[in-house]
DNA sequence: ACCTGAACACCGTTCAAGT
DNA sequence: ACCTGAACACCGTTCAAGT
């Protein structure tokens, strides 16, 4: 039994994001592009239209994967979720950006909110998500916009030492929110 | 005494920034290029580039614009420099994907940090800061894409809705961030 | 079912040259 | 000081046609 009908040199929707997210990490959103991508399948760009209807849906499906990847342990604390949330965008390069735009339309986005809220007393879970939540993707968009700045010699702090400022200032903001829920 | 040069048929950087501005409320962030916003000026699109180095710089300059309408009366609440900043947004139609973009090349950036740090303890607002800044980012980016999508229909959710669910959860998050910081 | 070929209507940016 | 003209190397998307 064949897994996924990968046996013909012919692409599926699984292969063509996993693809799509190596680009990501290797050259950003910018250059993400669909003539890219499809040359990476060794396609014509047009051939991309017959899986996906437009590059928003497939940035979409980009965002589900990402978002997908932030798995904590059932039951964990709700500090440990969003912290699987952050750590699940900062790992793709201008991940908080992909998943930012594609918030609206993404299924994992409402799936994201609900595993923050289920992690919180029921009388907190939804305004804890709704605090939450926000302050993961913009936290998660600054770091990153930050990194891209010092990737092009524009901002002289090296990547360590950002990614290290941001642990703490995720950490302190994760830390008065859940006071500020009487969760501490 | 002419105000700023105006008196030609010639442009300077604040009067392109003024264009751009009415072009992202008008058309949005994606229709904002270098060649519409040329032809709004009557110039061909090389022109722009003797007053601006790139179009990312010209549009940290529309993030600086729409930051510093952000104005919040001199000794306000810590709740009304975070409002400001968040109408301040929302005013303006991809406003906060268009700050979170430009905020690491942003001058306008670390001035928001700074009035909300001010309108807080010394002892919590640097922590304070860190916490409101990427949430307010985050809520409007949020909302806009909410926004965005029922202006395309893949939303059913009128737009007034979204606009009261989302003063809604602002105050609840932002009360909770507040609370977190024994400022309630 | 999945892809090619060819086209359409665009982009940002550079740079010599004009005034 | 400020702009034009002309070019370069790209974009996303559509659609008839192939296999």
């Amino acid at each position: 039994m064949d897994m996924a009908g990968e046996t013909t040199g012919r692409h599926g929707r699984t292969g063509i994001v996993d693809v799509a997210v190596r680009l990501l990490d290797e050259h950003g959103l910018p250059d993400l592009t669909m003539r890219r991508l499809a040359a990476e399948l060794d396609v014509r760009p047009s051939a991309l239209y017959w899986h996906f209807d437009s590059k928003q849906v497939l940035l979409a499906a980009v965002a589900d994967r990402i978002v997908g990847e932030a798995v904590a342990p059932e039951g964990a604390a709700v500090g440990d979720v969003a912290g699987a949330l952050r750590d699940a965008l900062l790992r793709h390069r201008d991940g908080a950006e992909v998943v930012l735009s594609s918030q609206a339309l993404s299924l994992g986005a409402d799936e994201a909110r609900r595993r923050i809220a289920e992690a919180l007393p029921a009388d907190v879970g939804a305004a804890g998500a709704a605090a939450l939540l926000p302050f993961v993707l913009g936290h998660a968009s600054i770091v990153q916009q930050r990194l891209q700045a010092a990737r092009m010699g524009v901002l002289d702090t090296p990547p360590d030492v950002i990614a290290a400022e941001a642990e703490a200032d995720f950490a302190a903001g994760l830390r008065i929110v859940l006071a500020g829920l009487g969760v501490a």
